[in-house]
DNA sequence: CGCCCCACTGCAAGCGCTTGCACTAACGTG
DNA sequence: CACGTTAGTGCAAGCGCTTGCAGTGGGGCG
């Protein structure tokens, strides 16, 4: 690129000028598609570089339909597993040029409302990535119609393509992992059990457990949180107020779990030695705290999640 | 809006004739622009409802110049402050109807490159704000060239709209508390005075730190630190490892300060008997830690950035 | 040497909206 | 009652690219 400040932003015919050839042979030397001679090619290329040009996203998505941009659609951004799960994909997709569009639906039911029924109809986007997002029907169904790659991440959605740990496994085995400790009294901090979807994430954490203490004839306890630090904490004052307090405790949540420690800490007990604890993502600061944990690759989810949109893109849908 | 799929996508002639009016009507009546009978304004209103009609926003943009789109550029997005203060601005954006494009420059410096020279230029946003963002002459010259509302929070970038608190205060104000506490031998632990530019954010907590130590004649200490907890800890690892280990510490944000309390636990330190730590954010987290903090309203930041951006795009700049 | 094929290019018609300008009535005034 | 206003509408020309189709010239082949 040339000089910085410039009037006018430079369009697609003052490179075809510069070069001596039609905007068509730019359009078609730039992009790639649609033979070019080499020399020609050059020479396009040199004066789009000089001029500073970079095609306009508006009028090449108006033109083929292509966006270049893929939206997310969070419902936090202050959450460990999100902002982590978003710098996965974040990457992914810089390195193939396109942009990313944020839709963040955490505020009121109008709001997000508003997301789904306008901003993602916008026609912005060529594909959609949700992040552990409980959708109704409706909405569920509106993406579908989007007529563009939706891929879910770790969202209770039967009706797409979704891409997440298996929970139900991950359940098993952060409690296989406290039964093989010995413990017999294990509760568990997570799903509310009358309230969260039968086939949501906390859910099937929280079944995992049932069936393999179920399985062993363990004492289960349980307690429900919201997946923050303060749930976590709140909900393992809870039980180990109680009597027979627990000697370990599984939350669904790294987040969760770390509360769990700081409360128990506060309680006076030790962590491991009078309470096992063992939490669920494979957070960073959970090293601080002596924690355990069930890694589910955050990171490494978002990025797979932005190829699958891309490669569904270019063809196939797996 | 009405049933779900759809093969073909509406476009405003089919709201056209189904209002009995021309597009040159429907588009005046749905954006508000231009004079329109109630009448007509409710029946295209009614016919755009029942097709679920959406404005195409590439086709809008390429019409108007104007997107409906806000870009923010951010250095990282799995920290506490980043994501805070994008909560806020997504918040403040969705509100008015806006979307927002993320461009994250983690990676390496030829993406970062890529990133202000193609993706910001691309004609898809109309603002940009910049979190954080340490930017050479090139790339700041390269925002204000690109001819729309720019604002920057807490970045040292003189020639841009800055928004941010006044860090040298809050260096000067934690390091009063410290003082006004008792103490003598404080440690800072933050910016590395080698290599940070003067006007950085942790350059000017650790002048405030440096002025009010002077002032008073107590005796500093320093530490560099990366702002993670990982960074706050191994740096107050070092300070606390040593024969006259300070009384005090003063972190340049909580998650140092956390890391510096697990440190200090770790040494068998209580805190804050044996030391007081305070950190500058306000994240909610630090509460766990007994910690004292200087908090920067991270997400009253992006909102009012958000806002800033949108008052410019109607007119004044300040 | 004549002809067909192919690699390159350019023309021009969109893509789906927005908006300046022209036009039509209905309303007031003097 | 004639005429200037004004509110409402429609026409049609873009906005800045992309791409199907047609044209041109050079090469290869019979």
């Amino acid at each position: 690129m040339a000089s910085g400040i410039r009037e006018t932003v430079v369009g697609i015919d003052e490179v075809a000028r510069r070069a001596g050839v039609s905007t068509a042979t730019v359009s078609r030397a730039l992009s790639g598609r649609g033979a070019v001679s080499p020399a020609t090619r050059q020479r396009v290329q040199r004066a789009a570089d000089e001029l500073g040009y970079v095609v306009s996203a508006p009028a090449s998505a108006l033109a083929t339909g292509r966006t270049r941009a893929i939206g997310v659609v969070v419902p936090f951004l202050d959450r460990w597993f999100f902002s982590t799960v978003l710098a996965g994909i974040s990457d992914a997709l810089v390195r193939r040029g396109y942009d990313i569009t944020l839709y963040s639906v955490s505020g009121e039911r109008a709001e997000r409302r508003r997301v789904f029924d306008d901003h993602l109809r916008r026609r912005r986007i060529d594909g959609v990535i949700t992040i552990a997002l409980e959708l109704d029907a409706a909405e569920s169904t509106l993406l579908r119609g989007l007529g563009i790659p939706v891929v879910a991440i770790a969202g209770p959605t039967p009706l797409l393509t979704t891409l997440t740990v298996d929970d139900l496994a991950v359940g098993r085995l952060a409690t296989r992992h406290l039964l093989g400790l010995g413990h017999r009294r294990i509760a568990h901090i997570g799903a509310d059990a009358t309230t969260d979807a039968v086939s949501s994430v906390p859910a099937l954490r929280r079944r995992g457990f049932v069936e393999e203490m179920d399985a062993t004839g363990a004492t289960p306890a349980f307690a429900a949180g919201d997946f923050t630090i303060e749930g976590g904490s709140a909900a393992a004052r809870l039980l180990l107020g109680d009597d027979e307090r627990p000697t370990a405790i599984f939350a669904a949540s790294d987040e969760m779990a770390i509360g769990a420690v700081l409360a128990a800490r506060e309680a006076g007990l030790r962590v491991p030695e009078d309470v096992s604890i063992i939490g669920v993502d494979g957070n960073d600061l959970g090293r601080w705290f002596g924690l355990t944990t069930v890694d589910q690759f955050a990171r490494g989810q978002g990025e797979k999640a932005a190829e699958a949109v891309l490669a569904e893109l270019d063809g196939a849908d797996p």
